[in-house]
DNA sequence: AATTTAATTGACCGGTCGGCCAGTTAATTA
DNA sequence: TAATTAACTGGCCGACCGGTCAATTAAATT
């Protein structure tokens, strides 16, 4: 550390807030959190936390926006392949979408809570990904390599809310009788939704 | 209605209290609820919750327990069906359980309060609606009407999710470019998961 | 008709909420 | 080094929170 302990980081208090902020919020929502149980957290005063970023709705959003921020990354990195678009593309591509989720829990909670606040500010972002899923969807189908008669936006909608809602009722899945773990569902998933997308004979 | 107006009738006191707590607790979740705006919904005093109902956890719980019955209903009136299994019956099954959520939003957003709040207290009587599906799904498998090398819960719970995730992340999917209606939406998804569900050739 | 029980009210409690503001203190600028 | 700016603190505000309680009123019981 370039700085010593006891003096002034503004950058690195801003920091803190928003980690503290990003976890309560994710964990609690935003009405059940408050701004004293993020000033605790952060070691901070609660006026700090103003003086910072506002009030308690500027920092939900920025909560947002950083969970977001993740999401688009990983889209980023997706985008960056170009490889041919057939059958197995799609597969690693559900398979990559289901490890990112595992992965990024909070990302799946955050969703899930703007979807309960009919919050459509994540939407437009979600957009993009599911363009580009759907052209590539879109030109395996015309390859002859993926059955034509589906709708690509709903290939992809199917497999995004599949791994989603996974994640999300995860407590509830573990109570089901002969529900496996994460490997063995998307195992099951992918044999049904791979031969699903089959071209017809 | 028997009963006069401006005198007492504690039984309809209690429901339309209930109907207040049911309506803004699916709305805004157990912790943006005061018991305030309860009692002004139902037009009662704040006292007389407390009176009925003990305090704001014991009305949340009346109110999941509610919703949960809405959905036991379903998956008793599912029961009484004997038809013999096959892939008919469980697309109907499907297209059932998909209109189900769709014509009670309520329980689709009441499950997810459930589930952000990390709360199992659903899961169980869920367990009881997969193993039936399961078992039938198990039937048809011994009878070659679907492929046998995927775990029948997995079945079951894919189908779930695809539907809950859909109902649940509504406001999304409107922004997303190419996804069409419920109607459509359920018929590409049966498309895939049906065809998906044959046995290999 | 007298009494008991239960529904219902309004006032009140301690506590917490988000936000504000006047300060102090450290870093930056002139 | 003096002056300015920004980080940071503690205390306070009015509003609202869930919950309690004594009093009132209507229904049920005797």
């Amino acid at each position: 550390m370039n700085i010593p302990a006891g003096t002034r980081d503004p950058d690195q208090t801003r920091e803190r807030i928003l980690e503290a902020a990003y976890a309560l919020f994710v964990e609690h929502g935003f009405a059940a959190v408050s701004m004293r149980g993020i000033a605790d957290r952060s070691g901070v005063t609660k006026s700090l936390i103003h003086h910072h970023f506002g009030n308690k709705e500027a920092l939900w959003e920025l909560v947002k926006e950083r969970a977001i921020a993740a999401y688009a990354e990983r889209q980023a990195a997706e985008l960056r392949r170009a490889d041919a678009p057939d059958a197995e593309l799609l597969r690693r591509g559900v398979a990559e979408y289901f490890e990112f989720l595992r992965t990024h829990p909070e990302v799946v909670r955050l969703f899930a809570w703007t979807h309960l606040d009919r919050d459509q500010s994540c939407g437009k972002l979600d957009a993009e990904l599911v363009e580009l899923g759907a052209a590539r969807v879109r030109q395996a189908q015309a390859n002859g390599l993926l059955r034509a008669d589906v709708n690509p936006s709903h290939v992809v909608t199917t497999f995004v809310n599949a791994c989603n809602q996974w994640f999300l009722a995860r407590n509830h899945h573990a109570q089901w009788p002969g529900v496996g773990d994460d490997r063995e569902y998307l195992e099951d998933f992918l044999k049904i939704f791979m031969s699903g997308l089959l071209p017809r004979p």
